[in-house]
DNA sequence: CTGAAAGCGCTTACAG
DNA sequence: CTGAAAGCGCTTACAG
């Protein structure tokens, strides 16, 4: 019997023991932000190769509002399309941890619900890579650097600007302008733009972006005007693309593997639904990758952008 | 009944009907392909856009190797998890029509398979969007023109080549060297670079990449030795990725579209499945897009690299 | 035209 | 411990 290639129908295996073996992930934004954001590319590609080594399934969802987000929670969890879902881009106050909960399905977060006490999740620290870039910049001499980052709605994006923020005093600095923008190469590059137009004396000589999308069009944007990296403004980015490294100059970042973060998502979310107790995971936090869009501060500033 | 709120569990449906409602898409791509190649995070999200819209579901799946890639197809057919799939990244002389005709599952591929005559197949045409960037080139006064072209086991990477080649010869000139690559920026760094080591009048004053990601870290590697874009090299890319508009200099491209070229697919495949006939459909073609990286052809060539 | 039954291919609780 | 039956929730062919 085991000899035969015979395998067992999965669809009637499901119906019998009302397991889906499949999850979900439903990302709430405008299905382009999946090419725009090169965090989700390899994010869902870690998720979909742990998943098959388990022989189960990712169901991918768009939302591109708040209705059509919660009836794809329903009706996934409702119709036993999934087990248990990966929830990313927790939000400050996040109205899925109800829903998840009255849906009674297992799920995991992507870094910890400040709500959810000792709730699953995996959570990539921020702060060794985000302390040791500040730092990097402090020692070169740096004191006005600004920051680019995500929309405040999403608690990483908060959360990463505290981190930022905390640290630059913690060096007894000002912290320098902040701009929310939204992950995206325009969002970074109208950022810049309201960086580099400020007076002088305002003028940051270092910028530290929410991910290197916005780093590689902010330093573009920079160079178009004129300025040089990274001797009149150095650049620092967050996620470590591929195409980081090969930029002109390359860029400084920090490097969170999206795919190994995907993966052990699964892991956790397989033990929930196996009926296991899981808490938080902590991955390795990640490390600050030292290139040639950061060096020295300029003596003056930047100079007058042309 | 109607008025309730009940819907219809598709487990059972699936059971009983012998359809899945779901399609496959199976990448036979290390899975850091689909962050590292920036087609196909937009070309998911079209496909499974649509598909929501249907009702229906994706079934993503990576495959490393041959062996791992036939079983997918095997079991996600021969499970019923699956009612047809959408064939990407046709290789010269693909395995694949045969096994999924023994398989007896209806597929659409991206562009026409040349073996399999009146198949159904969704094509954005490479011709004019190419032909418009050679031609720009050449009325731009460029005689050298390098291409940066994707691995030739790929059917597109092969045409693309061709159809660049033709042009070429069309208005009277030599085609420049073309350096085989890997549609990452390490290829197109390290590909471009060979073509800037060449002697002095052998050197390309203008390169036409296969994607945006390899056009990028091109373009960079040449600024990295102190050459100016467009003033010494032009630079044309393909794909017309969000960042590529907010380069420095920003790149003229090609516009494919992924997330429409992966919405007609599944329109496609549903009317295959649905017991339709359907032929090729050919989509409207890409755009020149004509930004910043390209400019007249300096007078004596490339100056020479420092 | 309406309604009860069989069957899709499993799993699991139960009878022998 | 083994084996036949019931049930998961649909659809469809068939009997009334």
């Amino acid at each position: 019997m085991a000899d035969l290639n015979w395998t067992p129908n999965q669809l009637a295996r499901s119906l019998s023991t009302s397991r889906a073996y499949a999850i979900g992930l439903i990302l709430a934004r405008d299905p382009r932000a999946l090419s725009a954001d090169p965090f989700f590319a390899p994010f869902i590609a870690g998720i979909e190769t742990r998943l098959e080594q388990a022989g189960q399934f990712l169901i991918l969802r768009f939302a591109p509002d708040r209705a059509s987000e919660i009836a794809a929670y329903r009706e996934l969890a409702g119709q036993n399309r999934v087990d248990g879902f990966v929830i990313s881009d927790l939000l400050v106050k996040d109205h899925r941890l109800a829903l998840l909960e009255s849906l009674r399905i297992p799920a995991v977060t992507l870094n910890p619900a400040p709500e959810a006490h000792g709730a699953a999740s995996v959570t990539r620290a921020d702060e060794p890579g985000l302390v040791a870039a500040v730092e990097h910049l402090v020692e070169l001499g740096h004191r006005r650097i600004a920051y680019v980052g995500g929309p405040l709605r999403y608690l990483h994006a908060v959360h990463r600007q505290d981190v930022w923020e905390s640290t630059i005093r913690a060096h007894g600095l000002a912290p320098g302008p902040t701009v929310e923008s939204d992950f995206t190469a325009a969002g970074g590059s109208h950022a810049t733009a309201r960086l580099l137009d400020a007076p002088e004396q305002d003028r940051p000589t270092a910028i530290v972006y929410a991910n290197d999308l916005m780093a590689a069009s902010g330093m573009a944007l920079a160079q178009g005007r004129g300025l040089r990296i990274p001797q009149d403004v150095s650049i620092v980015g967050y996620d470590d693309t591929e195409l980081s490294g090969y930029l002109s100059p390359s860029l400084t970042t920090v490097g969170t593997d999206p795919l190994a973060w995907g993966a052990a998502a699964v892991n956790q979310l397989l033990e929930l639904i196996a009926g296991h107790p899981v808490g938080n995971q902590d991955l390795l936090p990640p490390e600050l990758i030292v290139r040639g869009s950061t060096g020295p501060a300029p003596r003056t500033g930047a100079r007058p952008s042309s």
